[in-house]
DNA sequence: GGCAAACTTGAAAGTGATAATCAATTACAA
DNA sequence: TTGTAATTGATTATCACTTTCAAGTTTGCC
């Protein structure tokens, strides 16, 4: 899992002539062993406590270079706030995110996804990525 | 239909202590026979060309009344910008976005949504609002 | 109509998150 | 080792709002 997101991240470093650096090893290492959904503020603040010398800005765009190699994806909660995800290949889901406490869970239900297909079908639309969010109380914010 | 959107935000402006200003008529006016899913940007500037004197923070403030009023809806399609979204009683529907031309279709589809409603029983979770959107291409611009 | 209180407006300044700049540093092929 | 192209970290810039504030309007009340 680790080893192979760490294969296609050198992968794509290496095809797209960039450089391997003690700061991306670092920043991959943190991000891969870190929680789902964690913002740029997030990683950069809890990677600083153990690495003082890397500066936002490194943590800024090696994100956005895990991204580009498909090993992260960037999403939006509407919070301001863009938060990474892992990527896992052939994977995908979507999300419940709970307005009063902030947790996300995730979830995957190919019905929707088959009907999606068939709105896109409809409209004559080609279908290349969706996101699906579903907002109000999780189950813990519910019951108090 | 816009007779309706106009008592109901007259109705609100009564409601909370607020006044009818001559802005805010203009601005109503314009917004409810402009295009959907316009961004402030938009708004402002077209408008602008018919009514020089009306400031820019006039029309953000004011645009925000209709969403509070709920005349108008606020959406984000990730392209950094707030667009602003007519409101129907009782309507909701999705978006096919065009990641090529902007282009942004409606689209409703009960299935769908019984299904969200299902899934967030199975994790406990109580729906608010829920966000659908299908990104790709547009039937114009897949046949180029 | 005249007034005072409360709300609005428009211009300008402030915010917060993202993105770009640049001099100094580092990685890597030859 | 060396030349050169990429990278880093600090700083600055940008972008899209969002707030501030002095001057202007609206509205209820006489």
């Amino acid at each position: 899992m680790k080893r192979a997101k760490k294969k296609a991240f050198s992968d794509f470093i290496a095809q797209k002539g960039l450089k391997s650096t003690r700061q991306r090893d670092i920043i991959l290492d943190f991000f891969l062993s870190s929680a789902q959904h964690m913002s740029l503020e997030d990683l950069y603040l809890k990677l600083r406590a153990k690495h003082p010398g890397i500066g936002y800005a490194t943590v800024y765009r090696t994100l956005k270079l895990f991204a580009e190699s498909g090993i992260a994806r960037e999403i939006q909660f509407g919070d301001g706030q863009t938060r990474y995800e892992h990527v896992t290949e052939g994977e995908h889901h979507d999300h419940l995110v709970c307005t009063r406490c902030g947790a996300i869970a995730e979830f995957e239900n190919e019905t929707i996804e088959k009907l999606q297909d068939e709105v896109a079908a409809a409209y004559g639309f080609l279908i290349e990525t969706h996101k699906l969010e579903l907002y109000g109380l999780c189950a813990k914010c519910r019951s108090k």
